[in-house]
DNA sequence: CTCCGTTGCTAAATCGGGTTAGCGCCGATA
DNA sequence: TATCGGCGCTAACCCGATTTAGCAACGGAG
């Protein structure tokens, strides 16, 4: 059906040459093996008519390389998230003429082995082990074979594997800041962590470090967290609950959420309770998800920078593949993406403190 | 670094037999070829405590296949429906040990011939070319050379490619039906899209179809939608726009919304006017975007099935690659998949005919 | 006239498997 | 004793590229 793919032999006969010496001129070493310019010219004239194009497969074989990078993750569809770290990972890596493997364990440490085996059998160039929220995961030892990179995650006992993270203790003092600056002085209340250290959803890594960030920038003004609701998960219904109950005994001038969509339960609590979103409350919150432009006030938010985390894993990973391994003292290090503040309209100076 | 894959020659050392036997013995052509019980125990103990896998690389060198098969989508990032959809795919290919090179063109017709030039140089047995939006798209003519699906898009002329699509018409008759069943007879609205079947946005097959099967849903029943207004884009801001338009100078029982996103501005439009839903106004759309759980009344929705369409377009295109040729005559067929309702909150009978 | 160095190219090995053709040995048969 | 056939295994080639080692032709020097 398909006529045969074009090889290096028709390219040589075509030329009139040997494949070696095709080989040498389509490679560049023609000029430094001192092939004629006659030559040369009739080799190239051949390939392009005949559109020759080498057989990766075959480059592989005998390099060892697959001009391929295998990106294993824990899930690709529970958020958009993912589709935007992989699209970020895609380009990068396509800009250097490499194609991206996609796998996905869902947390399954056997399917992830075999994954990786897969990946292995087909001699990827380079790993990426990603995971869709912040956390420490346990590095499968088969990643020692090729170069890999963390990307969102960080190693639960040390490795000399790089990890790429979003720079949530920035984030954290971002919100926080924000908050000041638009003269917000007391009544900063926090929903889904918090007000202590202590008070996070277990293994998220994001809500301590953004708790950290928050207490610090305020703590740099002399000021403090009034109080905060923690959740038992990040959906809408517990924000909706953990404000309703926050404005029983409170009456807050500022929520930080802790995420887009906390943020949203949280609107809704405030609307039944009367409250005005940002003239009576200014709310300001992480991720930047979509529904964050589609609420009204338009959210405020800090977003996660996936596409970015997506590049930054690549880079990195390229670095590892290409490294001299003169920078081995490098290996091991922690790559954080600043996470940008999104603008919109759910922040305004506090209310004068008549109903105090 | 890494010590040196196993190969065939180790295994076949350390047996003590040629590579040949090895060979003969690891794809269990070793019986009908008559080698010894002996010989390949001795060749199985080896390649198991060796650990042997066979390098795919070469494997694919010789027979020219590398049980990978390509995606290339217009967009895996701009909807979660891109995850589910690669989600479904990847879990089929891999039941079958294959692996997906993933791709994302943006919709740039060089970008998508590197990418498919890329994917051949890689000798991938198969491609599914997917657009995140049901619609119409031009096939690029190397698609020709090795199987290929289209998955969510429709091909611009006659091709012998098979194609993969949600039952967008029925879906449309599933819409209305619930309505029909809650007992709404009249005041059923449309936002989005219709009345008429030219009321539709460019390009947008899903809308077509859609509004072709709640019109003959309601024709069955002898009824008729009742008006409806057209969206420039199906975002929320517009069906907030459309609905508060329609509430102007209509009271409907019922709203069609043709997609989630239009419903959630349909929700604020509607709570603007005082008007509850699903006890003055049922609504009903599509989608089952993330957000059609978390808005209350939790919407109902008629659910794009992306994760199946992903797993159907594998299996087609399975059917292709195994395939004796001998049903040359299904090629060009069209698959529909079929759009399962997700019965929420968000519909109720109408209410009594008071303030009609 | 021989030796040597340069020029310009190519044969052959290599990567790791699959596959075809056939070899050596044994016992049975003519 | 030569022949034949079945058994059990292997040498050798193939896929498509890269790379090493080296060959043939030529000119100039000794």
């Amino acid at each position: 059906m398909s006529p045969r793919r074009v090889t290096l032999a028709d390219v040589a006969k075509a030329a009139g040459v040997s494949r070696t010496t095709a080989s040498l001129v389509l490679s560049g070493r023609g000029r430094e093996l001192r092939i004629s310019q006659d030559v040369e010219q009739r080799v190239l004239r051949a390939a392009d008519e005949l559109q020759y194009r080498p057989n990766i497969v075959s480059v592989g074989l005998r390099t060892g390389t697959s001009r391929t990078i295998g990106f294993v993750s824990d899930t690709v569809a529970t958020s958009r998230l993912a589709g935007d770290m992989i699209k970020g990972a895609l380009e990068a890596a396509r800009e250097r003429g490499f194609m991206l493997f996609i796998g996905e364990t869902e947390g399954d440490a056997e399917l992830e082995r075999l994954l990786l085996q897969a990946m292995h059998d087909r001699q990827v160039d380079g790993l990426i082990l990603a995971s869709m929220f912040t956390r420490t995961i346990k590095v499968p030892k088969s990643m020692t074979a090729v170069p890999a990179v963390l990307l969102n995650a960080l190693p639960d006992q040390p490795t000399p594997l790089p990890a790429v993270l979003p720079d949530e203790v920035e984030a954290g003092r971002r919100a926080a800041r924000v908050l000041l600056e638009a003269g917000h002085r007391d009544g900063i209340y926090l929903i889904g962590a918090g007000p202590g250290v202590r008070d996070v959803p277990r293994e998220s890594v994001a809500a301590v470090e953004r708790l950290v960030g928050i207490r610090e920038a305020l703590g740099e003004a002399g000021l403090k967290v009034a109080g905060g609701r923690t959740c038992p998960d990040w959906q809408p219904e517990y924000g909706l609950a953990a404000t309703r109950d926050l404005l029983e005994t409170a009456r807050p001038r500022a929520l930080i959420c802790f995420n887009d969509r906390i943020a949203m339960g949280a609107y809704q609590a405030l609307d039944d309770a009367g409250l005005n979103v940002p003239d009576d409350v200014s709310v300001v919150s992480f991720d930047d998800h979509p529904i964050a432009s589609w609420i009204r006030p338009r959210l405020t938010t800090v977003a996660l920078p996936h596409y970015e985390l997506g590049r930054k894993a690549v880079d990195v990973l390229f670095n590892e593949i290409g490294g001299d391994r003169a920078d081995a003292d490098r290996s091991g290090e922690v790559h954080r993406v600043p996470m940008p503040l999104r603008r919109r309209e759910s922040i305004a100076p506090p209310p004068a403190p008549l109903s105090g």
